[in-house]
DNA sequence: TCTTGTGCTCAACCTTACTTGAGGTCCTAC
DNA sequence: GTAGGACCTCAAGTAAGGTTGAGCACAAGA
C-alpha cells in the first residue's frame, strides 16, 4: 500500500492538498483515491505538473466514504447518497442536510437488521427454544413449509 | 438463479432435506449452498444417488449465514463464529450459547459504528458546524495535521 | 550528475462470494 | 423410449473494490 505521511510533501497552495496528503489525512490509500475519482465519488483539479489537487472540503467526503466502507455500504449507494452534494465547491449547510437525511435512512435500516439479529440471539437461541418456526428474523419471508418433524427440544 | 420451490421434490426421508428443499426454505441459491459446503460453513451427507441430504438443524445455520451476509459479515468470520458449533449433529443449548456470545460481540461492534455515524450525521452535519477537526468519527486516528485553513463556516 | 521522493497512466492482477455452462446420471411420467 | 426434472462435477466467468507493476516525468538535495 502506497500511503504517504503528511509532511512529506509541501502543499502546492494553502487550500489544495496533494493526493499523498489526502491519503495521510483520511487513511485512504492513494490507489483507492484514484479509484474513487474514476468511479465519480470524488473529484480533483490538476496543477501545472498534471498532479491531482484536492480542495479541503473533499476530506469530509472521503472520510464519509471510508466510514461507509467500514459498515459495508456499496460505492454505488454512496453515489446516490451524494447525488445532490456538489463536487466542485464546499457544499452548503442545506445540501449536507439533504444528503444526510438519505444517509440516515440507510444507516437506520442497517442498524435495525443488526438489532433484530442481536435480540434473536439473546431471546431465541439464548433462551434455548431453538425454534425455527417462531423466529421471524430467520424466516424473513415467513414461508416455511410445515411438513412435520418440527423444531426439537434438547 | 436456480432456486427450486419446495414440493417439487419429495423428501428422501422425513428428517433429511434435498438441496432444492433447503434452497427453497432458506432462500439461499442451490449454487450458494454448494459453495458454503466447499467453504466448510455447512455440511451434508450423500444418499444412494450421491445427492446431498441435509439434516434439519442445518437450516438454522444457513439462515444465520444469510442474515450475516445481509449485514456484510465475511464468510471467513462466520467460520470462526461457528467454530464450536458441530456440523454433524444438532448443536446443544450450550454450544449455541457459546457461539452466540461471539456473534453478539461482532454485531455490537457493527451496531456501535453505525450508531456513531448516525449521531454524527445528526449532531455534526445536521447542526451545520461542518467541523472536520472536532469530529471524532470522521477522524478515527485523530491524526489531522493542523496547518492552517481550518474548517469553514458557511 | 545521480538518487530519492512524489506523482502520472495503463494494464494486469487479486480477493470475495458466488453464478453459469458443459456434460453427465437417475428417476418418473407420458 | 424419450422427455423432463432434480441432481452431480469441474472449469470458467462475473462484479465489486481495489492493489500492483511497468515505465515515465519532474523537482530537490548530496
Amino acid at each position: 500500500m502506497t500511503t504517504y505521511r503528511s509532511g512529506d510533501a509541501r502543499p502546492a497552495a494553502d487550500d489544495w492538498l496533494s493526493i499523498g496528503e489526502v491519503s495521510a489525512r483520511t487513511g485512504a490509500a492513494v490507489s483507492a483515491l484514484r479509484f474513487y475519482e474514476e468511479f465519480g465519488l470524488i473529484a480533483s483539479q490538476r496543477d501545472g505538473r498534471n498532479q491531482r489537487r484536492y480542495p479541503r472540503h473533499m476530506l469530509r467526503r472521503i472520510a464519509l466514504i471510508s466510514v461507509a466502507k467500514r459498515i459495508g455500504i456499496p460505492l454505488q449507494d454512496l453515489l446516490e447518497a451524494f447525488a445532490d452534494v456538489p463536487l466542485d465547491r464546499p457544499p452548503s449547510h442545506q445540501e449536507w442536510q439533504r444528503a444526510s437525511r438519505g444517509w440516515k435512512r440507510r444507516l437506520e435500516e442497517r442498524r435495525l437488521t443488526i438489532e433484530r439479529l442481536e435480540s434473536e440471539l439473546t431471546g431465541c437461541i439464548g433462551c434455548g427454544c431453538l425454534s425455527m418456526k417462531a423466529c421471524a428474523l430467520l424466516n424473513p419471508g415467513d414461508s416455511l413449509a410445515d411438513d412435520g418433524a418440527g423444531p426439537r427440544r434438547l
